[in-house]
DNA sequence: ATCGTTACCGAAAACGTTTTCGAAAGTACC
DNA sequence: GGTACTTTCGAAAACGTTTTCGGTAACGAT
């Protein structure tokens, strides 16, 4: 059992290829009748285009490739949904890789997506991205790239982001309009520029208030998880009995903070108020419900494979393009843990 | 700027196409000499094979796709997990489509993976999904394929599930030996055979138990969102105040039954007792803690790729693969709402 | 009869790789 | 110097498509 091909229908049509092709893609010089006839046998020979043939012959492949930390964040599964939606509306299929937080895996995987071919790549760094070679590869092989949530500012490429400074300090300036006097900050690791970029939102707002900031309130997160929200929990009320508002780097590490706060009978929000950032889904439904940023997902995939697209058709009528950058605007959502 | 091709490395070195690409792949009719020459040659070029040229030579891309309901559920993106890590460690890509629980886009999909020609299809159903057409024909394609947790029984194709009906049976008897005397079950749509099995495993650890099965006593999802538990939580109370005990189809409306509950001062478990499905990560952070039952999901995804790959290699070497079907084992976590 | 048009078709090259098969050159042996 | 073998190489076909470019036939107008 074969495959069809153009051969095939050619050879029992006693036609040439070339007519073939040029019926199946409604060129006008083939005759209306030679076009009936190749278009029946080709449907009832459930004839589909070898992609590879097509491909090689075209040079793209109509494939992107997807680089993200990790599939089963709520915040990233919920961007590779924009994206998937949008590629398909567009004829465009997604593959996925998943770097682990790792940077090694990441460069294997950009390489992995170069020799692959893809026609274009999209991706968000993982916390240990501290370097940007890989980077450079992409934009020396000038295939087309938009980065993502967490990026590397000085690649020049597309990108599509928050203003994670603005979001922090306004998440941070709540906590203060709601009385809080000492706040403290979970940040997330050292190099990515998001987790900077919130304790730097985080510092502002104290200033701006005239509170005196205290690196020794600052903690810093290694593995960004609900157990590192616990033992934090921990901690802080040890070190600070005093604390009244703790802003973390992301829902996940506050539902920690909150789950060692109800087992320890330390009152959210009368003793301690708590904002968390990106409004995962079980922010809602926890008691207390948590307040936190609600960050656009969904629209950052739709934005990021938009701006792919319009890279890759620039490329493909060699018009040149520019980078562009979308800043997706936050909102702060108010719930139980910070009334 | 052009991609580097053997061409071009046989030009500047004299020699033929022929040797080149032998002497990469380390034919052992090449010398040594001209082995590192190419060799060297080829990675200051930075070569890269042109994988569409090898996609057509070789008749295979290397690469699978794989059709899910939702990316955004715990449970599928932990499959997928599974999936991309088993498959990028045998050197295979992922594509990955989603069906938005609606049957005519799965069909679509299908269409296009295979008209994209990919190796090899990993897929679990939509809730609408009534026929199997689209199936078939990639079973008549002889394209590798596996299903998971919500499969058609009838296709020959590999499998890897679990025992739906027996957990639904050990989450019901969980209920009954907690002390449970009224049970209602909140069930998944009508189509998907995991609802099915899950029914009947309720139904028969009722008469099991000497329970009089009341179909009254079963709510049937549409959506299956947070709302609907929300809804049905409302409407069981409503319409028998006696219920003690409910069995959910799946974490995520559990948690809107507990929402409900708690909004209503209705307490659990002392009321009412509730054990849900798949153990989502927010169900051991939500108060009270939901019991539930634990599906093996990363491992579901790496035994789905395991079959796949079975397939995919007895195709290769034209040997004959007789489908397998992996059924993993789940078991009961009991957590506060059923104490 | 000649010219210009139009309508339709096909030969052939190209994309870049892999692999078969044969050929050439070198070595060894009698 | 002839034979047999080993080592090393390359020509060429093949994978299936797309697209350029030219060719033929038919027809109307002059």
């Amino acid at each position: 059992m074969k495959e069809t091909t153009l051969k095939q229908i050619a050879e029992t049509l006693g036609i040439s290829i070339t007519t073939v092709s040029k019926a199946l893609k409604n060129y006008p010089d083939v005759s209306e009748k030679t076009k009936k006839s190749v278009l029946d046998l080709a449907n009832s020979l459930q004839y589909t285009p070898n992609s590879f043939a097509v491909n090689l012959r075209t040079k793209e492949s109509r494939t992107i490739g997807l680089i993200i930390p990790e599939v089963v964040h709520h915040f990233f599964s919920s961007v590779v949904n924009g994206i998937i939606a949008e590629a398909e509306k567009n004829g465009y299929l997604v593959i996925i890789l998943q770097s682990n937080e790792s940077l090694e895996l990441e460069k294997k995987q950009v390489e992995l997506l170069i020799n692959k071919r893809v026609d274009g790549i999209i991706l968000s760094l993982s916390n240990e991205s501290n370097d940007d070679l890989h980077l450079k590869e992409i934009i020396r092989r000038e295939i087309p790239l938009v980065q993502f949530d967490k990026i590397a500012k000085l690649i020049p490429s597309s990108k599509v982001i928050i203003n994670d400074q603005k979001a922090a300090f306004e998440a941070t300036e709540h906590l203060i309009n709601r009385g809080c006097k000492k706040i403290a900050h979970i940040r997330g690791p050292i190099n990515p520029q998001n987790a900077i970029d919130r304790f730097l939102g985080y510092k502002k707002a104290l200033e701006k208030n005239n509170i005196p900031f205290d690196s020794k309130l600052v903690y810093t997160c290694k593995n960004v998880t609900f157990e590192e929200g616990k033992e934090f929990a921990e901690q802080i009320i040890k070190d600070h009995p005093d604390v009244d508002g703790i802003f973390v780097i992301t829902d996940l590490v506050a539902v920690g903070v909150l789950a060692y706060f109800n087992e320890n009978n330390i009152k959210v929000p009368q003793q301690v108020k708590i904002i968390g950032f990106s409004n995962w889904f079980m922010s809602q439904v926890i008691t207390p419900k948590l307040s936190t940023v609600d960050q656009p997902s969904y629209e950052m995939g739709v934005q990021s494979f938009s701006l792919l697209l319009e890279e890759m058709n620039a490329n493909k009528e060699m018009k040149s393009f520019t980078p562009k950058t979308i800043e997706l605007t936050t909102t702060i959502i108010e719930r139980e843990s910070s009334i």
